[in-house]
DNA sequence: AAGGCGTGGGC
DNA sequence: TGCCCAAGCCT
């Protein structure tokens, strides 16, 4: 790894490269709901920097502004949200994706509010005893909400930093040398407003593809661009492919109307959410799907495929439906335990991923 | 330590 | 179209 040539060089160099950025912030930072203005003597609440980072991890910054206000407005403080049901959480973060979130989010709440007085720690070390916040998310809060001279390292200052040093070592391997590079940079007084600013200049001008190097505030500052490296940089390990896997999903409407949604086990891939029972999702087509029904039925299978793609799969899904009496048994191989009714008008406040969504669509015929 | 874990947008 | 990418965490 070595590059403490590179470490003691950002030490000298940092104070002016750190002063440029904070002007540029001043003018050019984004203004967010979770943010206060830059150079402000206060610091923003903890619970809201938390919540913000948490739905910022692996989600762009759009998806996040319409689900942040909302889920604020339903749970203002940290003791109400430990005290919502997890059910309620998971519904008010369907379609967010990564469901581990929600479900940390909750037992983070649950445990500040019943272990530490209803405050977050104001450390680092202490942020990152607690479900759900890791290295990043601990600096963040530390640095953000608490004033600490903590250095966050997410994907754009990775990508922010191995530009400015022209950093060849790939990711993830480069990621400790990133770390101190970051930190020697932070400027000790405004750790907070220093990370976000490196974050919007990631996000707005040291954007992944087609940088706009003609508008940075460091641009004469930059290895990167000094050696035509700046669009190319960082070099990334290569991923493994993604397989398909395919499925046969059970559309059941009662005669009310109602849908028959299954809850999924706790934890991993969707845990906690409402699904559409099916066969399982595996390498080829159950050779006999309809033995997977939830119920005895006349199906009908739908015209086409839903398609989904996953982080580490894609997934086919074809669609039988069928409108079942009013007292159809369930099989037992359903599961009829997690099994519920849900009626139509509720499905749009339901636990329900956008996969499910999708199949509800399809089978619904709508 | 590498892989599981969502989703929607952009090119 | 298919792939890449976004304020990562957990095991």
């Amino acid at each position: 790894m070595a590059a403490i040539q590179d470490v003691e060089a950002a030490a000298s160099a940092g104070p002016a490269i750190a002063e440029k950025l904070l002007a540029w912030y001043g003018r050019e930072g984004r203004s967010l709901p979770w943010r206060i203005p830059p150079g402000a003597d206060e610091t923003p609440d903890p619970y809201k920097v938390w919540l913000s980072e948490v739905m910022l991890q692996q989600t762009t910054v759009k998806a996040v502004l319409p689900r942040y206000g909302r889920f604020l407005r339903r749970w203002p403080r940290v003791e109400d949200l430990a005290a919502a049901p997890l059910g309620d959480v998971l519904a008010e973060w369907a379609g967010l994706g990564y469901y581990a979130r929600a479900r940390n989010l909750h037992a983070c709440a649950v445990a500040v509010a019943e272990e530490h007085g209803g405050r977050f720690p104001a450390t680092e070390a202490g942020l990152k005893q607690l479900p759900g916040i890791g290295d990043y998310t601990a600096a963040a809060i530390a640095a953000i909400a608490f004033n600490e001279p903590a250095a966050p390292v997410d994907g754009n200052i990775e990508r922010v930093m191995t530009r400015l040093f022209a950093l060849k070592t790939p990711l993830p391997e480069a990621k400790p040398e990133i770390k101190a590079l970051a930190a020697s940079l932070t400027p000790k007084d405004r750790p907070g407003d220093f990370a976000q600013c490196l974050m919007d200049l990631g996000a707005q001008i040291c954007t992944p593809k087609r940088p706009a190097c003609g508008l940075c505030p460091i641009r004469a500052d930059c290895a990167g661009y000094a050696e035509g490296l700046a669009e190319v940089l960082p070099y990334k390990a290569a991923k493994a492919e993604r397989p398909t896997r395919l499925g046969t999903a059970f559309v059941s409407v009662r005669q009310d109307g109602a849908v028959l949604l299954r809850e999924r086990p706790p934890k991993g891939l969707l845990g906690g959410m409402l699904e559409v029972p099916s066969t399982p999702w595996e390498g080829q087509q159950a050779s006999a799907p309809l033995d997977f029904a939830p119920l005895e039925a006349d199906w009908r299978k739908k015209v086409g495929l839903v398609e989904h793609t996953f982080t580490h799969f894609h997934l086919k899904l074809e669609i039988y439906a069928a409108e079942v009496a009013e007292g159809a048994a369930l099989s037992v191989a359903a599961d009829p335990g997690r099994c519920r009714w849900v009626a139509r008008r509720d499905l749009a406040d339901a636990a329900l991923p956008s996969l499910m969504r999708k199949v509800l669509r399809h089978g619904l015929g709508e």
